[in-house]
RNA sequence: GGGAGCUUAGCUCAGCUGGUUCAGAGCACCUGCCUUACAAGCAGGGGGUCGAUGGUUCGAAUCCAUCAGUUCCCACCA
C-alpha cells in the first residue's frame, strides 16, 4: 500500500471519529468496573467554540480517554447552560432588530421566542467539540433547563425553602439597568473610573452659612435625606444638630453624627442617599431615616428628580453640574479616581438599588466545603487557589439567587389574594397548602406565581448530580454509581461562581464530596500576552486551526504550554509543532511499512541491543510520564511522550535497527519493532486520539474490536539502569565522533575507523556495534597508546581517536586540551576543598560526601589522561 | 485598602523537603547537509553572574528578611 510522506488529518479524523460513535465507546452504563467520571463545564448553550473551550476540552478528553485505557469506566457528560442573562439578552437583541421590545410580549411569548432561538443555535457547540475528538457519552448530553434538570431545580429551591434557608426581603442589591435585573455580588467587576469629585454647597437652613459636602455623584441629591458628620471632626463641630437645605429640592435635611465618616476625606460632610448607597443604607437603617428612590429600573431619573425626570443618571450627572455651579452651590471640581462596580454582563455601571428578592444563606452551607478543600478531600490543581477559596469562603454573604428574567427557571413562590406566599414544587401543590393558609375561598387562578426566574448558577450548581438525576432520584443506579465525580476542569475565574457553590450543593444533597480533583486551566492569550476577545480580533477559530493543523494538532498545541494555572500564551506555531509531530510519527509509520520482513535471517546483535535499551528508557518514560499525570501536569506529561517518540524511538532506535539498503529485517526485531510502535501509540493516544488510531490500524492487522480506543495502556516495568546508563555512555561517544565529523568535515557516507584507548578498562564493548552502525565506522579497534594521524576526544576516561587525512593542528588541540585540563582541575580543587572540610564530611549525609570522593576519583582519572594525551601531542 | 502568586537562556516554562549527575527542556536562533521514513527533516553548535541587596549555612536558583518589577483575587470609603 502506497502512503503518502505527508500526514493527512481531515479525512481520517473524520473516519474515526464516527467509527467510535458507531462502536458506541463512548458511552458509558454502571457495571462492575471502577468509574471515572467528569462532568462538562456546560457551555452557554448558544454559544460556539472558543480557544478557552478548546483547551478546557482537550484536558478532558486527555484524562478520559487515558482513564477508558486504565480499564476503568469512563463516562464524560456533556451538556450546556441555559445561560439565563446572556440568552434573553441575546434573544431581546435580536426581536429588537426586528421592530419588537419585550415590554410588548406576554411572558409566554418570549419563552416562545428564546425556545425558537435555542433550538436554532443551541448544540451547535457540541458538535464542534466532536470535531476536537471529544469522546463525550452524549446519549447522556443534558440542557440546564431540561425537564429533569428543571424540575431539580425547583425541588431544591422549594427544599432549601422549607428548610429555612431561602427568604425573600427587600436589599440593597446590585441592579443592571440595562438588563433590567439584579446580579449577584459576583457578577459585579469593580474597574477603576477617571471621575470627578464634586464640592457641593448646602445651605444651612436657618442661619446663613453652607455645609460642603463633597460627591461623586451629584445626581443622587435627590435622594439626600441627611448629611452626616464624625462627631469627632473639629471642622465640623459647630453643624452639629442644624439642618441643611438640599439643593434645588429646598428639602430640609437633618445634620447627623456617625463615626463612620472619615475625617480626611473630603470636606467632612457626607451627604447620606439610603436608596442609592449600601453605606448610606446602613446609616438610614441605624438612624431611621427615609428611603428616597430616585431612579426607574432603567438609570433614568423619577418623579423625585423634579426637572431632570426621565433623563439618565449620566445625563443629569453632566446637566447637574452646570446647574449648581449656575446656582452658586459648586464650590469646586476635582478630577477622582474611584471604583466603580460594573455588570460582568452588559458593562454598564451597576446601581445600587432597593429591591424585593429571593436570597440564599449560605453560612451554613459553606462549612463542609471549607472542610472539604482545607482538608484536601477535594484537592485544586494548583493549589494556590486553595487560598483564594478559603477567603471567599470565611467571608460568604447570602446569595440573591432571583432574576427579572423571564428566560430560566421561574421561581415556585405563589402569592395569595390578600397577601402573603406559599412555595410549592407546581401549581397544584402551591394549592393545596394555599387553601390551608387563607381563611378565605380561593381558586387556582387566585394564585399569582413569582414573575421572576433564578440565577442560572442555581442550576449550574447543581450540575454533577443533577446529571445523574440525583437531585429528583436520589438513589438511582447512576448516581449511587458515577458520583462522586472524579475531575473537575474548569477556568479559574468561575472558582465562586460554580466550584465553591457545586462543592456546597454535594455536601448539601449527598453529603459527600461532588467531585476529587479540581483543574484550574488558565486563560488562552495570544502571543503578546492579551486576553483573546472579540473586539481585538485576536482570537483564531478554533475549527478553522483544526482543519489547518489537524485536531491532533491544535490538541497538541494547546496543551504544549499549559500547566495547570498558567496563563497559556497561545500561538499558532505551537499547533505547527502538533501537526510537525503528526508528520514526524506518520513518517516512522512509513519507514516501518517499506521494511521486507524475513524470518529466516538472524538477528543483528546491534538490533538486539537496540530493543533491550528502548525497553527499558520506555519503561522509564512511562514512569516519569505517570508521575507527570499523577500531579495533574499534563504538558510535562505530553513533552515526556514527545520526546520518546521523536528522539528516542525515532532518531535512536529506529536508526540503529534499521536494515541496510536493500537488506531485510529479521522478525524478533520487526516484532520487537511493532511492539513498542504500538505501545508509543497507547500512551499518546489520550493526547491525540486520531492519527493513533490510524496508525493502530496501518500497522498491523486487527480484529473487528481492537481498537486503540479501547486497548490497555502499557503499565511500567522496572527499567533496567544498567542498560540505560551504558546506552547514555554510548550516545557521548557517537555525539564525539559525529562532532569530529562534522569539525572535520568527513560525509557520513565516507566510513572511519575508530580507535579506542582505554587504560582502565573499564568501558563495556557491547554496544561498540551501535557506535559503528550510527557513525559508519568500518572498524573499531582497542590499542595500546595514541595512535598516529588521528584527531581524538576523551568521554568520561577513555580516549578516542578517528584517523584523519589533513593535517592535525597540533597547538591549537594542545591549547583545547590545557583549557579541559584547567577547568577539570578547577572542578577538582573544589571537591577536595570540600573534602578537607571536616564539618561537610561531618555534617552531610554519608551519601553525598560518597558522590564527592566519586567525583574526585573521576576527576582525577580524567585529569590523568588529559595530561598525557598533551604530552603525546607534544612528542 | 487586604490577600495570594510570579521574576531561571530570545520566548514559554521545569528545577520537590538546600549538596556542579541543578544550571535544564521545548520552541526560536546559528552552521553544515535534499544521507534511499521524514527539509513539516537530519547532524552539530552558541545562548543564563537563576530580579536586586543582605542574612542563615561547610555549601543557596533552592531557606529567611528587605526592596524593585509584574500578575491575579477580594473589598461599601463618599
Amino acid at each position: 500500500m502506497e502512503i503518502s510522506s505527508k500526514y493527512n488529518p481531515a479525512t481520517i479524523e473524520e473516519k474515526w471519529y464516527q467509527h467510535w460513535l458507531n462502536k458506541n465507546y463512548f458511552h458509558s452504563e454502571p457495571d462492575e468496573r471502577e468509574p471515572y467520571t467528569i462532568v462538562i463545564p456546560p457551555p452557554n448553550v448558544t454559544g460556539v467554540l472558543h480557544m478557552g473551550h478548546m483547551l478546557n476540552n482537550t484536558i478532558q478528553d486527555i484524562l478520559i480517554r487515558r482513564a477508558r485505557m486504565q480499564g476503568k469506566n469512563a463516562c464524560w457528560v456533556p451538556g450546556t447552560d441555559h445561560a439565563s442573562i446572556a440568552t434573553e439578552a441575546k434573544v431581546v437583541a435580536k426581536l429588537a432588530s426586528e421592530g419588537i421590545q419585550k415590554n410588548d410580549l406576554t411572558r409566554e411569548d418570549f419563552l416562545k421566542h428564546a425556545w425558537d432561538w435555542t433550538h436554532k443555535h443551541g448544540g451547535i457547540i457540541l458538535e464542534q467539540l466532536k470535531k476536537l475528538g471529544a469522546s463525550c457519552d452524549w446519549q447522556r448530553t443534558c440542557f440546564t433547563m431540561d425537564e429533569a434538570r428543571s424540575k431539580s431545580v425547583i425541588k431544591v429551591f422549594c427544599d432549601l425553602y422549607e428548610k429555612e434557608k431561602i427568604y425573600r426581603g427587600i436589599r440593597m442589591v446590585n441592579w443592571d439597568p440595562k438588563a433590567l435585573t439584579a446580579v449577584s455580588d459576583e457578577e459585579v467587576i469593580h474597574k477603576e473610573v477617571n471621575g470627578k469629585l464634586y464640592y457641593i454647597k448646602y445651605k444651612l437652613a436657618e442661619e446663613n452659612g453652607f455645609a460642603v459636602i463633597a460627591t461623586t455623584r451629584p445626581e443622587t441629591i435627590f435622594g439626600d435625606v441627611a448629611v452626616c458628620i464624625n462627631p469627632n471632626d473639629p471642622k465640623t463641630a459647630t453643624f452639629k444638630g442644624k439642618k441643611v437645605i438640599v439643593p434645588f429640592t429646598n428639602r430640609i435635611v437633618p445634620i447627623i453624627e456617625d463615626d463612620y465618616v472619615d475625617v480626611e476625606f473630603g470636606t467632612g460632610f457626607l451627604k447620606v442617599t439610603p436608596a442609592h448607597d449600601i453605606n448610606d443604607y446602613m446609616l438610614g437603617e441605624k438612624y431611621k431615616l427615609e428611603v428616597l428612590d430616585i431612579f426607574n429600573d432603567n438609570g433614568t431619573l423619577n418623579a423625585h428628580g423634579l426637572q431632570y425626570e426621565g433623563m439618565d443618571r449620566f445625563v443629569v450627572r453632566e446637566q447637574i453640574e452646570k446647574d449648581l455651579a449656575t446656582a452658586g452651590l459648586l464650590e469646586k471640581v476635582e478630577p477622582y479616581t474611584n471604583k466603580v462596580g460594573f455588570s460582568e454582563r452588559t458593562d454598564v455601571p451597576i446601581e445600587p438599588k432597593l429591591s424585593m428578592q429571593w436570597f440564599l444563606k449560605m453560612k451554613d452551607l459553606a462549612q463542609p466545603a471549607i472542610d472539604a478543600v482545607m482538608n484536601d478531600i477535594i484537592k485544586f490543581h494548583p493549589n494556590k487557589f486553595k487560598n483564594t477559596y478559603r477567603h471567599w469562603m470565611e467571608n460568604i454573604k447570602d446569595w440573591n439567587i432571583s432574576r427579572q428574567l423571564w428566560w430560566g427557571h421561574q421561581i415556585p413562590a405563589y402569592y395569595l389574594p390578600k397577601g402573603g406566599f406559599v412555595v410549592a414544587e407546581t401549581k397544584e401543590e402551591a394549592f393545596e397548602k394555599a387553601i390551608k393558609t387563607v381563611d378565605y375561598p380561593i381558586t387556582m387562578d387566585d394564585l399569582h406565581q413569582d414573575e421572576d426566574c433564578l440565577d442560572t448558577w442555581f442550576s449550574s450548581w447543581l450540575w454533577p448530580i443533577s446529571v445523574f438525576d440525583g437531585i429528583n432520584n436520589p438513589d438511582n443506579k447512576d448516581i449511587n454509581y458515577y458520583y462522586p465525580t472524579n475531575d473537575l476542569i474548569t477556568a479559574p475565574e468561575i472558582i465562586f461562581f460554580w466550584v465553591a457553590r457545586m462543592i456546597m450543593a454535594g455536601y448539601e444533597y449527598r453529603n459527600e464530596h461532588c467531585f476529587q480533583n479540581v483543574y484550574f486551566t488558565g486563560i488562552v492569550r495570544d502571543k503578546f500576552g492579551r486576553k483573546m476577545s472579540k473586539s481585538l480580533g485576536n482570537s483564531p477559530d478554533p475549527i478553522a486551526l483544526i482543519k489547518q493543523y489537524g485536531a491532533d494538532g491544535v490538541r497538541m498545541g494547546m496543551l504544549l504550554t499549559s500547566p495547570a494555572g498558567n496563563d497559556l500564551p497561545f500561538d499558532e506555531a505551537l499547533c505547527e509543532q502538533g501537526r510537525n509531530f503528526s508528520n514526524k510519527i506518520w513518517n516512522a509509520l512509513r519507514l516501518v511499512k517499506i521494511w521486507n520482513v524475513d524470518r529466516s535471517v538472524t538477528q543483528q546483535e546491534t538490533s538486539k541491543k537496540a530493543i533491550e535499551w528502548f525497553e527499558a528508557r520506555f519503561d522509564q518514560a512511562l514512569i516519569t510520564m505517570n508521575d507527570h499525570f499523577e500531579k495533574y501536569r499534563l504538558s510535562d506529561a505530553l513533552m515526556t511522550v514527545y520526546k520518546l517518540v521523536w528522539d528516542d524511538f525515532c532518531s535512536w532506535y529506529l536508526e540503529m535497527i534499521k536494515a541496510p539498503m536493500g537488506q531485510a529485517i529479521d522478525g524478533t526485531t520487526y516484532d520487537a519493532t511493532i511492539r513498542f510502535f504500538e505501545n508509543l501509540m497507547k500512551i499518546l493516544h489520550p493526547f491525540m486520539p486520531f492519527i493513533t488510531e490510524e496508525i493502530w490500524h496501518l500497522i498491523a492487522e486487527r480484529d473487528q474490536n481492537d481498537d486503540i480506543i479501547i486497548a490497555s495502556i502499557p503499565e511500567p516495568k522496572n527499567s533496567d539502569e544498567t542498560v540505560l546508563s551504558k546506552f547514555d555512555f554510548t550516545k557521548e561517544v557517537i555525539n564525539g565522533i559525529r562532532k569530529v565529523r562534522a569539525d572535520k568535515n568527513i560525509p557520513f557516507r565516507d566510513s572511519i575507523e575508530l580507535f579506542v584507548l582505554d587504560k582502565s578498562n573499564s568501558i563495556d564493548d557491547a554496544f561498540d556495534g551501535v557506535i559503528a552502525k550510527l557513525c559508519n565506522v568500518s572498524n573499531i579497534q582497542y590499542v595500546e597508546k595514541t595512535p598516529e594521524n588521528t584527531f581524538g576526544f576523551i568521554i568520561g576516561a577513555t580516549e578516542y581517536f578517528v584517523p584523519i587525512t589533513e593535517n592535525v593542528d597540533i597547538e591549537a588541540e594542545i591549547e583545547k586540551l590545557k583549557e579541559e585540563l584547567k577547568y577539570t582541575q578547577g572542578f577538582l580543587i573544589s571537591v577536595d576543598k570540600k573534602l578537607s572540610n571536616e564539618r561537610f564530611v561531618n555534617s552531610a549525609p554519608a551519601d553525598v560526601v560518597d558522590k564527592e570522593r566519586k567525583k574526585k576519583a573521576d576527576a582525577e582519572a580524567r585529569i590523568t589522561v588529559i595530561e598525557q594525551q598533551i604530552k603525546s601531542l607534544k612528542n
